[in-house]
DNA sequence: CTGTTAAACGGACCGTGGTCCGCTTCGTAT
DNA sequence: ATACGAAGCGGACCACGGTCCGTTTAACAG
């Protein structure tokens, strides 16, 4: 017959691949935080997965692709959290304070997920076009306006999620051993010339 | 003898040395020219030079220390205007004119040394702590202390400094084909907001 | 010139990310 | 049960950045 097995069938996935998914998932969560982020290496992920290479590439697409897998749990509940969560995150609060609180919820998770943040930043430019990010900057071009920005408020925001990267960020708190506090300061004081003086 | 040769002499260099620097300098300026600096491989480099791989890496250390070599003259070149040079970037304006012109002269350089300045941003922190980066936000701090910005100085230098990278530069004139105009007006703004309102 | 020494050389070698392609397995249609 | 086509599989393979180390050579002393 033409029309074969099933549709083009939205998100079914074979069971071999489902297991094999999840087989990869579990050795890379375990071998992240045996040995870190750095030293994982695609190899040694499939081998201690006990599958091939070639299924590890299948699934994930790319180094950056596994670890923005690995983030995924944790990036959606943030997404909830500044979408449909309680202020000063979520809806609810001035605009301009869940600016604020939005570079504190990112600022927060830097010890736990920064590593791994740093290391979904692919080379290119692959990194600004990333679904992650781009939300991240919808969100914050979002509650700017709504605070009353003036100019052009898509490159602000674009300035704004610039001065959220892991990469700086762990760099200011571990080469230049600058406290969790003092990220947070610096963000609200950029968030506070950007967004002007308060109506 | 016991002391040998010379003191342990500053700059000598043998001239072998020399003769081989520029080859690889002369074939990496030709090929980056002639392909673009994504598609220049240290073994092609090498070949083109005619030298071994071993020289490349020893003089260069690494793929984007020759990129650094590469953008070395420029890089000088802006390093002395922004520092000796005559105003509105160099010394004799208001320093808040002087931050102004200063993204503006990064952003003059994007469409020719954009692609090799991207190069040169090694993965980690690295780029953070590289030389030329560390001066940047020296300038930039330096100007904002004159130009009486108030807070955390440094942080403001690096968020600023952080603005004005060249990936994500790359990335709004390309993928968001920003005019060169409309990038520097995000940064003029930006450095408005940050400096406060003029005395 | 000759001898000596450290610097420079170069290319074989390695680790790692990523691709390719012939083989296997799953899931359905009959 | 059987047939069959697509989805999945896996490991050999490739490209590229970077290292190592035995050999060559510039530079100087005598």
């Amino acid at each position: 017959m033409i029309c074969m097995t099933l549709m083009p069938g939205r998100d079914s996935e074979r069971v071999d691949a489902a297991r094999n998914r999840s087989r990869v998932l579990d050795a890379a969560a375990e071998l992240v935080a045996k040995r870190g982020v750095e030293n994982l290496t695609m190899d040694e992920l499939a081998k201690t997965a006990g599958v091939g290479k070639g299924t590890v590439f299948r699934r994930f697409g790319s180094r950056s692709g596994l670890m923005h897998a690995l983030l995924d749990h944790q990036e959606r509940e943030f997404q909830t959290a500044f979408m449909f969560g309680p202020p000063p995150l979520g809806p609810g609060a001035p605009a301009a304070e869940r600016l604020r609180a939005f570079g504190g919820a990112v600022i927060a998770r830097l010890d736990v997920d920064g590593p791994l943040l740093r290391a979904v930043a692919a080379p290119g430019d692959a990194y600004y076009s990333h679904p992650t990010q781009k939300l991240v900057r919808q969100q914050l071009t979002h509650l700017l306006k709504e605070a009353g920005a003036v100019g052009d408020v898509e490159m602000i925001g674009y300035q704004l999620a610039c001065c959220l990267n892991a990469g700086l960020l762990l760099h200011l708190r571990h080469e230049r051993e600058m406290s969790l506090e003092r990220l947070v300061l610096g963000w609200e004081s950029l968030v506070g010339s950007v967004v002007g003086p308060e109506p």
